[in-house]
DNA sequence: CTTATATTAACCCATATGGGTGAACATCAG
DNA sequence: CTGATGTTCACCCATATGGGTTAATATAAG
């Protein structure tokens, strides 16, 4: 599993490299709120807000509820699970170069239970 | 700090949005590798690979040693960390939800300590 | 019914993106 | 010097992106 995904990873990872989905993103975290709710907080135009919002659902990353004429938003952080494992796959391997790093100048030659720092 | 770093995350975000890009950094995972190296492993021109390698190093993910004629490159995934922590902030946060639901749905209080999953 | 509210749709615009090609530049090998 | 190799530069192209404005649509409220 991972290859044939790589859709999904792209669309959540291009959702949030736009600081202003990420702080959509982080208004929704604290409660819902409705498209006009978003637009308020942030210094660009309802119809531009409205765009973000699809994108994000488009990435799985928002949940909307249609009420009347009010549409309720509500953060769903499941595909950030994927990214989040491919991320801290590549993170924890550098980890790890420092970690070995770190014993090669410190100490001489690895010890059989490697703690890491000291 | 978090909010001055935007363009950072920005930076890492969008770079690792792209699925050629993210193959390069598994590439260069294994080795460090030449440019034409890894042009070479997928079905894009050298010049378009060259540009993607750019657009890493933007980043900050890929270092480039120059040897002569030769570019090395080699990861860094130094970036990653600050890009992982906002994710699993969120999904922390959506786990902890998750878990909040599940002990209203099984049990009726939470237990003082709350192993999930039966 | 009429009006106000909430949201999207349909455009326009400038710029970015991912891809390509051909030329330029630098360096290594004869 | 000459030629081959490794990379980038300068373009071109189509499409996507983020932003805006002005309708159009749908529902709530009077």
């Amino acid at each position: 599993m991972g290859e044939h995904q790589a859709h999904r990873l792209d669309a959540t990872l291009g959702a949030l490299s736009d600081p202003t989905r990420r702080a959509i993103l982080a208004r929704l975290a604290k409660s819902e709120a409705r498209v006009t709710d978003i637009a308020s907080a942030f210094p660009i135009s309802l119809n531009s807000t409205s765009k973000h919002i699809r994108t994000l659902e488009r990435a799985g990353l928002v949940r909307r509820t249609i009420r009347g004429r009010e549409h309720v938003l509500a953060l769903d952080a499941a595909p950030l699970a994927e990214a989040s494992a491919w991320i801290e796959r590549y993170r924890r391997f550098w980890d790890d170069r420092l970690a070995a790093l770190d014993t090669l100048v410190t100490g001489g030659a690895p010890p059989p239970s490697p703690r890491r720092k000291r």
